[in-house]
DNA sequence: TGAGCTTACATAAACGTTTTTGTTATTGTC
DNA sequence: GACAATAACAAAAACGTTTATGTAAGCTCA
């Protein structure tokens, strides 16, 4: 292998300046086509590669965008979020550092800080599951937006999930199917999700002139024992919910759990329905679980685009503060009630 | 916002040359401790972060290592993989740029390109589930290691789980606890771990003197449904197995539902164990699925940790191809035998 | 005492781009 | 046919480091 071929050669088998070959590359100057065209075959055949490192440099444009997130292991949703922002970048031309806190602070800060020396040109500031966060002092000033995460009192865009209308989506779909008594397996921490699913839960009752009724409601840790434990007490009462809103899958598959040993027969016996849409759950349960997708996807993409273009705006657009829908999937868990 | 300070503000503050400040940050030169401890402090109270790019650029090391994979989404063990080579990546002071291919050759291409644009010091190559893959032609002469990938053919490092070594102790387990008749719900695609866990049952039967009987033997795809049709042909025999080796936690998952249909109590009728280890479905189970633990943490820290050698090392000690150790993780689905 | 080391720093070149500021033909205008 | 405007390119500075080379002072030792 040679001396690296770097613009210098290209412009010298071109025959023209640097300058040129660099206008030529990138589109800017004012150049004649025919030279342009021919730079470009020139540098393709020499099997060209820029230099993003002396590029970033010169120009103060890295096109490296920071994600930084709490934990990225214990949870399958991380992937698709970041896939999404990934997928957004790409088409920016821009690649994706990440850097995983562990929920460790001063981890965090050390990443950030690599991140920054890195010299990227924004952030995404991801959790794995809907919180309100704080925006961390090193990164005030650049350009940064939340992912799976909120703030009211920052004038930065963020994208969370719809919980509330996630929610009234789930339970349209028992009392449509002519539910109207419905448990939820509510989940125990304080956090944006908790609250706002009961919203949607209250809502739904509401919207249908049904009355809410405290002892329908169980707290459970978003996990399957305790969503087992949370579904048998329900489950246990003589005038037993027939159909079940869970919090999530995990809590879902505790409730078919209690389901079988309470020799209830789903749908049959029990209707239930949940959110996250975690296919190996969901899918894999007997019958399959119809659930609320949480759209990480779709949010990582949105993150991404939204961080493109307040890098590339001039007129940087008033901060946006999404609330992005989460679709219902079918699948078998929800029949018409017993009798 | 004053201007950047760079390098140069740091001399400045500090009454010496660029090259003192650079030297007492890096550890290099030779100066004395006096003066190196003054710039680092005279940089620390300035809020100095050096930039990388313009280092990257001068000496050839961006410090940043590309980690690309087939795809990251649908699975959760990616998150631990990512996360064991941060923590190695960042002891030694490079950080993880990812590009997922989502097993598309072009995209492949393209972030490998992107990566080498950022002049990546290396580069992780990963896959999801263990397979055997070719180097992809644009990274010969990269510094790179496999990560649960492997290649017979080339000299590059890689680690993987140990395959065998996983079944052998999966069924040790069971024949330890009093089983003879074990059915194995194997894999059906044609990848190091079908053969691999094979071989791996095989070996363990003949350590023990039981003789091996095909018909014990079902195929399935990796997914609980078919595990589950699977599960349920070999407990429909008269003979039926007392208890099965499970190709993975899904397919077990769907073994559990086989049992339940059959009216067969884990693990009183029958022992389960398999492999993943995946908590979300293992923890889940009722009950507890024992299972083996693939070391996706352990193998991509060791993948991060040898590059870095490799980087680092000017006698570039010859490449090593690790099979990891796979542990049991004990829950309750193994008993003694019926009768 | 003065040649040769060593210590402790400084000067300046280099890394591979982008960008600012020319420069030279060519065209258009009256 | 003089003047400005434009088109098409080039020269050189700049980005913020690292590193090769230089240098001055102090020390060693014959």
């Amino acid at each position: 292998m040679s001396k690296r071929v770097g613009i210098r050669e290209v412009a010298a088998a071109a025959g023209v300046s640097v300058t040129t070959v660099s206008h030529s590359l990138s589109g800017g100057g004012q150049l004649s086509d025919a030279t342009r065209k021919r730079v470009r075959s020139v540098a393709e055949s020499l099997n060209y590669t820029p230099n993003r490192l002396a590029s970033g440099l010169r120009s103060k444009r890295s096109q490296i965008i920071g994600f930084v997130s709490d934990e990225i292991s214990t949870t399958p949703y991380a992937g698709n979020m970041l896939l999404g922002a990934q997928d957004a970048a790409a088409a920016h031309d821009q690649v994706l550092m990440v850097v995983n806190s562990n929920r460790n602070a001063q981890l965090e800060a050390r990443g950030i800080d690599a991140l920054l020396q890195h010299r990227v040109d924004g952030i995404i500031y991801a959790r794995m599951y809907h919180q309100a966060v704080e925006l961390p002092a090193a990164l005030s000033g650049v350009p940064t937006v939340f992912l799976d995460a909120s703030n009211e009192s920052s004038d930065l865009s963020s994208v969370v999930p719809d919980e509330e209308g996630a929610a009234l989506t789930a339970m349209d779909h028992l009392i449509e199917a002519g539910h109207r008594r419905i448990g939820y397996l509510n989940n125990i921490d304080d956090i944006p999700a908790t609250r706002g699913r009961l919203a949607g839960y209250r809502a739904a009752l509401a919207k249908h002139g049904i009355p809410f009724d405290e002892s329908l409601i169980a707290l459970s840790e978003s996990m399957t024992g305790p969503g087992r434990d949370a579904a048998s007490r329900l489950l246990a009462r003589p005038d037993r919910p027939t159909a079940l809103f869970c919090f999530n899958d995990r809590i879902a598959m505790g409730a078919y759990q209690a389901a079988h040993l309470a020799r209830l027969a789903i749908p049959h016996d029990l209707s239930i329905v949940s959110i996250d849409n975690f296919e190996v759950l969901a899918d894999a349960l007997l019958p399959g679980l119809t659930s609320i997708a949480l759209p990480h996807y779709e949010m990582g993409r949105w993150a991404a685009e939204r961080l493109a273009a307040e890098l590339a705006g001039e007129a940087d657009s008033p901060p946006e503060q999404i609330r992005m829908h989460c679709p219902l999937v079918l699948r078998q868990s929800v029949g018409p009630p017993l009798r």
